[in-house]
DNA sequence: ATGTCTTTGTGAACGCGTGCACAAAGATGG
DNA sequence: CCATCTTTGTGCACGCGTTCACAAAGACAT
């Protein structure tokens, strides 16, 4: 899963609970698949087979937009789309900056769901001097320099780091102070931002590490015959297991497409 | 953050919640850094700051894995590295496949925070014979025919899949057939795995999705803005800047990964 | 030793999210 | 119009996760 965090306790969404505004986008894709294939209407037992999700839950999610279901029938699955399109705010568009145009940047730039769900990529940004004009997936790129501007004349709110972690917070002061309002960080790092900015942070070492918590469990449940504790040298001051080498501070995080 | 789903209905992690354990890694990335400035200990005050999350829960998460704060004074930091690394599997070799060497395989195969974290990249896989050999961060591609006997040769239990939507389920019973037991996908598409099996799923455009409804939200509570307090913003997107943050900031919330 | 001060570790309360199970609503057929 | 059948919408209970608040534990000074 993904991760994203910040600090704030109370989820009041305006009624919708955040667990079921995080699966929205899931019923999307799954009703967005079936309207392409123009089926009519869907049975929450069929949608929560093709989400992954329980069907119980997914008809309490729905509870909370309203009634759009028939009863002996189902949901609508073209209304059902629009509803959640506009419910998520998707049926305006978003223009979108992306500053830090790595391997990351770039395969973000490439990515092709931004377009088909309201997201419009109105600039690439990068500190190198030497990528500037360079086009990449069509764009060329921008230099830092004109990052203030660039979101002012395009009305961005939405900003996405993919820069190393030594440059992310200087970048997202730079963001936050130019009228950005939510940012997704891909930057291995905690960001700090004033109240009433949204961050997302997506880190795939983090989920590598999940899976490998997991991994080593089952490896121990498997030999869990004779198994004691794996070897436990001693010493407090023994210390940093085995690789630790790189300072992890300066690499890009990475991730979806 | 990403987003992880697809699992366990018990959560019998040893004891450890599904939550903590996603925590683990934030903690240690803050553990890294504080460990590379030779800091000796740290207050679980001090900690919580720098990976961005509550005081309490981080002792509380770190109850479950032990005692190993000293009252009045905090925790070793080294001593604290190895414990959490030992108990996320980190102080072992995790041989890793990637699986659809585009512009997203590529950015993750560049991506230095494998190695740091005891994750090696045992092999990349493309389906496209015209990639076959072609070096992408000094790993050469192998073709999709290998895959089996790659993973079998390296005892491979790791399998990340950047393929397009329609090839991951295909390359996923693959990967499965073969051995692999946990699979970070950042395909758009469910994927369906026998039990035994995690899956974590990481898709940036959910996450895009999700900050789209908050910022929704924020331009429509904006709208009815009654306290009128200072400047009077002119246009929404304009000037901003300054905290005029109303009622109540949201922000997200998630979890778990 | 004794007292004071700091910080951990945790018992307990609370709230959110999940899933069950069923009544209500509507379709459909006779 | 009535009976039956399907599927929604939701009340309720339960469990996990979060947070508070404080006693216990140890450091440190006197």
């Amino acid at each position: 899963m993904a991760t994203g965090r910040t600090h704030r306790p109370a989820t009041r969404s305006r009624g919708i609970p955040e667990a079921t505004v995080a699966r929205l986008p899931l019923y999307l894709r799954a009703l967005t698949a079936l309207s392409e294939r123009s089926v009519p209407t869907v049975s929450s037992e069929e949608l929560a087979a093709a989400a992954g999700v329980n069907s119980a839950k997914l008809r309490k999610d729905f509870s909370y937009l309203g009634s759009y279901g028939t009863r002996g029938v189902g949901y609508d699955v073209e209304y059902l789309v629009y509803q959640i399109s506009r419910e998520l705010g998707l049926t305006q568009d978003w223009p979108v900056v992306i500053v830090g145009i790595g391997n990351l940047g770039a395969a973000l730039a490439n990515y092709g769901g931004f377009a088909s769900r309201g997201f419009r990529v109105a600039a690439l940004i990068d500190a190198d001097p030497a990528m500037a004009g360079k086009p990449v997936a069509g764009i060329p790129v921008q230099h830092s320099d004109e990052l203030e501007k660039i979101i002012e004349d395009n009305g961005v709110s939405i900003g996405v780091i993919a820069t190393p972690a030594g440059a992310a917070q200087p970048v997202c002061d730079r963001l936050v102070a130019a009228g950005v309002t939510s940012i997704l960080n891909f930057a291995p790092t905690v960001l700090t931002v004033p109240d009433g900015v949204d961050v997302r942070k997506v880190d795939l070492s983090i989920e590598l590490q999940i899976l490998a918590f997991h991994e080593q469990r089952k490896a121990g449940e498997e030999a869990a015959a004779s198994d004691g504790a794996g070897p436990v040298p001693a010493g407090r001051d023994s210390a940093a297991a085995s690789a630790d080498k790189g300072p992890d501070g300066d690499v890009p995080a990475v991730m979806p497409a």
